[in-house]
RNA sequence: GGCCUCGUGGCGGAGUGGUGACGCAGCGGACUGCAAAUCCGCGUACGCCGGUUCGAUUCCGGCCGAGGCCUCCA
């Protein structure tokens, strides 16, 4: 076993080592729950589900503890709470749970520890304490602030130096900053806004503290793999392991930092304004899940991912195939070809790549090719769908009558019997314009949604 | 302006200092009443210009192009 890992603290592939091989501990940033997740929030839910996979195949299920936080206070929380004239609860809820049926969906195990901001608010005010206790720290017109200059290495993680940043900042400066790059710790609370009492008033945490009070009370102060968007390197992820090593007087927080690329949609950046905005559920309307996934996985993590409906058909036909082929088949040993491209830095498109020439032997006939293939798809989460749920997903807009589909069936079937085969073509046709695709087999005559 | 990614055939997407992965699409064939599905077979690439080298898509430099971050957006 030789997993490699691409860690952005030295820009390199490195092998991974966890610090403690029982309990093999990896934190990745979640959703805020203001909104139904859209497709690019789902990419690292999807990619660090995989590494989650491997860990386990490879330490043991109960060796792998996988936390990943839910934000639900937040500024956009409480704005968009306002403008629905909902409670923040109520907001909250509603969207965890729709995020908990979208992941589901996505064939993602529910990570061990799921610690949601609101529950640690006595955990991040010890640690902004003991911030300005030992000098990282300071209060300022009810606010709270991490002193950057405070810390000399700051920046090491996304690699840039403070002059840098100075030189490049193009935000308004608030008053009570000591140095412009100091950032936010704990908020005063106006009227009507959610908080929560401390030393410091009334008032909410900053953003990137929770992550840090989080990590800390459920894996340690120092622990193995940190994940998450690449957006995330700066200044949230900066700013965790700023707060972390201050108050924790340590080296490093994470060992392994891993962020995923980015996402387009049909080649530009997805944005509202350009109508491109694709969420998790639209998509799970119209596509089965295990689709979304594989489309997800047909480019390595940290690649830009350009989203389109050729890939997800691309990957409807590929999961087809490979339902076919491993219907009746119990998952077998892993596959050599597929572990070894998951072990390089999750080269998911290689690991496929192996699983499609898997199908190939498979199809060839050799049952032990078939069982790797089951086994190597399933290790990345894939055909775990039984062939029978596989074959009865419809798409939530399909307005056909299955029975009359049926029954047209029977009709182009007799039709060709008696060779009418203008009318047994009129009826392929006429599915045809409903959508529905048929392929004759020596089985008879079934059916799929046309792609 | 600063920092950082990336540029492979029609498309997606791995990989490598020297026999052109893999998938989709396309083409030819088998099968079919004709198709579809399936099976067999086939083609085309490494942004541009230099350098290192016996030899570079792969290493180095420059250029061009795309994208990201520096605005609590994965």
């Amino acid at each position: 076993m030789t997993l490699r890992l691409y860690n952005t603290l030295s820009r390199r592939k490195e092998a991974f080592e966890p610090i403690d091989p029982a309990n093999v501990r990896m934190y990745v940033c979640g959703p805020t729950v203001y909104d139904v997740a859209h497709i690019g929030n789902a990419r690292p839910v999807i990619v660090f589900d995989v590494l989650f996979r491997l860990l386990r195949h490879f330490y043991g299920p109960d060796h792998v503890t996988y936390a990943r936080n839910i934000t639900d206070v937040d500024d956009k929380i409480i704005a968009r709470a306002a403008e629905e004239g909902v409670a923040i609860d109520a907001l909250t809820v509603r969207t965890t749970k729709q995020f908990h049926e979208d992941v589901e969906a996505l064939g993602c195990l529910a990570p061990t520890r799921e610690p949601r901001a609101t529950e640690h608010i006595g955990d991040m005010i010890a640690m902004i304490e003991r911030l300005i206790a030992i000098g990282n720290a300071y209060e300022a017109d009810g606010h709270v602030l991490f002193h950057v200059p405070s810390m000399p290495d700051y920046g090491k993680l996304a690699r840039r130096s403070l002059e840098d940043m100075q030189a490049g900042a193009r935000v308004e400066v608030a008053p009570y900053k000591r140095d412009p790059m100091d950032f936010v710790l704990w908020k005063p609370a106006r009227e009507g806004e959610p908080g929560w009492d401390s030393p410091w008033g009334h008032g909410r945490p900053g953003w990137h503290i929770e992550c840090s009070a989080m990590s800390a009370a459920l894996l340690g102060e120092v622990f193995d793999i940190h994940g998450g968007g690449i957006d995330l390197v700066f200044p949230h992820h900066e700013n965790e392991v700023a707060q972390s090593r201050c108050a924790h007087g340590t080296e490093v927080m994470a060992r392994y930092w891993l962020h995923n690329g980015f996402l387009q949609v049909e080649g530009e950046k997805m944005s509202k304004s350009l109508g491109n905005f694709v969420t998790v559920p639209d998509l799970l309307a119209a596509w089965p899940g295990e689709v979304i996934r594989l489309t997800m996985l047909m480019t390595q993590y940290r690649q830009p991912l350009n989203w389109t409906q050729d890939a997800m058909r691309e990957a409807w036909r590929a999961l087809d195939h490979w339902q076919d082929l491993t219907r009746d088949v119990e998952p077998g040993g892993l596959p050599a070809s597929v572990l070894a491209a998951l072990e390089d830095d999750l080269n998911t498109p290689k690991a496929i790549a192996a699983l499609h020439e898997l199908r190939s032997a498979a199809a060839h006939g050799s049952s032990e090719a078939a069982a790797g293939l089951k086994a190597g798809a399933q290790l990345m989460g894939l055909l775990q769908v039984d062939p029978q749920a596989w074959r009865a997903w419809r798409p939530a807009e399909l307005a056909v009558d299955e029975a009359q589909i049926e029954e047209k069936i029977v009709a182009r079937a007799e039709a060709r019997k008696s060779k009418d085969f203008a009318e047994a073509d009129r009826i392929r046709d006429e599915l045809a314009e409903m959508g529905i695709a048929l392929k004759d087999g020596p089985e008879g005559t079934s059916w799929e949604i046309a792609r």
